[in-house]
RNA sequence: GGUCCCUUCGUCUAUCGGUUAGGACGCCAGGUUUUCAACCUGGAGAGAGGGGUUCGACUCCCCUAGGGACUGCCA
């Protein structure tokens, strides 16, 4: 059985019908599942979703009336029969057709399953806003069946009747259905109804040109927040994937809505390109409020399982304040963001690994308790207060900075990814970063 | 097998008969440098193949090749 979810937007301006594609769960809480997707990435209807099982009366009823107009007919043939006739039908290059099409039986005590009967003669064109028009020849499409055996009808029906009784007018979805939209068509056109707008997109292919699949590390929407992925992120990347704007790369919703038209989708299937989605998940972290960040970071911590996640104090929440403007921008994604905060979380003392301590002789410690002591009269922590008066130490100490740096760096961070040393003192503050000098 | 769709740099795309075929990501080289990144400068890189139509074709038509979808009493 299907079920799908009609979602209105106040005003009528449109109506989406959301179904759940997966064969093996066709249930209202997959459907709800994608729902929630869509909210996700910020495409909530602003009417409350109806969820619309489907209105098997009102099924049968259209079917009832082919039958009574001959534009359907019972077929009694067996799984027998259909199994062989279906392959005798491929051997011969043709369609299936069955021996009652046009018999015009009627037993009452023989099962049997409603098939639409298609004209065998011309061609039905498919008006498609993607792929232009697409002429099919009626006699190669085969009759649907449209009520099954035991009267319920069959998907291909079922659209048709409540798509058309809820008013849809656009029909959008991927190209793998072209070849229904032309036996839809023809029965659109036997029950007199409205043939809606048909706009076929091609399918989103994994990064070796095969079909998206779960291998790919993708497929439901929630899995790209789950690695740390921005919704406003994926709202750019997919705009551009298979359709494009001019030079125009990254832009707002409202540019998007402006410049979109589903006629300049392009028709050829688009590849999943992680890197150029980096990118831009970079690009949008950038311009993130730093709030927000926190907010995401720490629940990025908590749902790791890190014990720093569950302990995160309000003192904790200012280190992120002050570290996160200072580690976006090399973050590609939320976990990146995550990891490049960690050294400024870790509690003291800090476990120095086998590199900082081999760098830590004599001269160094020596050199470590005079900066230590330079740093404490240091008043200006800030960046730029701390860079120059960095410089200034190494220059009393007559050395470059590049003898000072990796030792400090070294006790700072515990061997951790760090900003740039002057970062990493403003982000653990004055009193934690003398702390972890004198550990 | 049949029907249908698709084919511009590695990837996403621009071009809508006349361009040195543009941009972005990635890549390569150099720079910056206290880690990982980021950043700056420069560079390489494409019309699947073959026929037509045309003064002129990436763009229109045909064929071939390759990729994909459909071909269920699934949705």
């Amino acid at each position: 059985m299907f079920n799908w979810l009609y979602a209105k937007r106040t005003g009528g301006k449109f109506l989406l019908r959301i179904e759940d594609t997966d064969r093996e769960r066709s249930t209202l809480p997959a459907v709800q599942a994608i729902f929630d997707g869509l909210a996700w990435l910020g495409l909530t209807p602003d009417e409350e979703p109806v969820f619309q099982a489907a209105r098997a009366d009102r099924h049968v009823l259209a079917a009832q009336d082919l039958l009574a107009r001959g534009r359907a007919y019972r077929d009694y043939m067996t799984t027998d029969e259909l199994t062989a006739e279906r392959e005798v039908a491929r051997a011969e290059g043709r369609a299936v057709r069955s021996p009652w099409r046009d018999a015009d039986a009627n037993f009452n005590d023989r099962p049997y399953v409603v098939r639409f009967k298609g004209p065998q003669e011309g061609e039905t064109l498919v008006h498609d806003k993607v792929k232009g028009d697409v002429s099919f020849k009626n006699k190669d499409l085969d009759d649907l069946i449209i009520l099954r055996s035991d009267g319920t009808p069959t998907y291909n029906l079922a659209v048709i009747v409540d798509d058309h009784e809820m008013g849809i007018t656009h029909v959008i979805r991927g190209d793998d259905h072209l070849n229904n939209a032309a036996r839809q068509t023809l029965i659109y056109q036997a029950l007199a109804w409205e043939v809606p707008i048909w706009a076929h997109l091609p399918m989103i292919h994994g990064p070796d040109g095969a079909k998206l699949s779960k291998r790919h590390g993708a497929q439901a929407v929630s899995e790209f927040d789950d690695m740390g992925y921005l919704p406003e992120a994926m709202r750019n990347y997919l705009a551009r994937l298979g359709w494009g704007h001019g030079d125009d790369e990254i832009f707002s919703d409202e540019q998007a809505q402006a410049w979109f038209d589903v006629v300049d989708v392009v028709s050829a299937p688009a590849r999943l390109d992680w890197a150029k989605l980096n990118h831009i998940n970079n690009h949008y972290l950038r311009l993130a409020p730093v709030d927000r960040l926190v907010d995401l970071t720490a629940r990025t911590l908590a749902s790791r399982g890190d014990s720093l996640g569950d302990s995160l104090g309000d003192g904790d929440r200012d280190i992120l304040q002050r570290t996160i403007p200072l580690v976006r921008d090399g973050a590609k994604t939320l976990l990146e963001l995550a990891d490049a905060v960690m050294f400024a979380l870790k509690r003291r003392p800090l476990e120095l690994p086998e590199k900082v301590l081999s760098i830590l002789n004599d001269e160094t410690r020596a050199r470590m308790s005079r900066l230590r002591i330079a740093l404490a009269d240091h008043a200006d922590w800030t960046v730029g207060g701390l860079e120059s008066g960095l410089r200034t130490f190494a220059e009393t100490e007559g050395v470059g900075l590049g003898k000072v740096g990796p030792a400090l760096r070294g006790m700072l961070s515990g061997g951790a990814p760090a900003p740039d040393l002057a970062g990493a003192l403003v982000s653990l503050g004055k009193a934690e970063s003398l702390g972890r000098l004198d550990d």
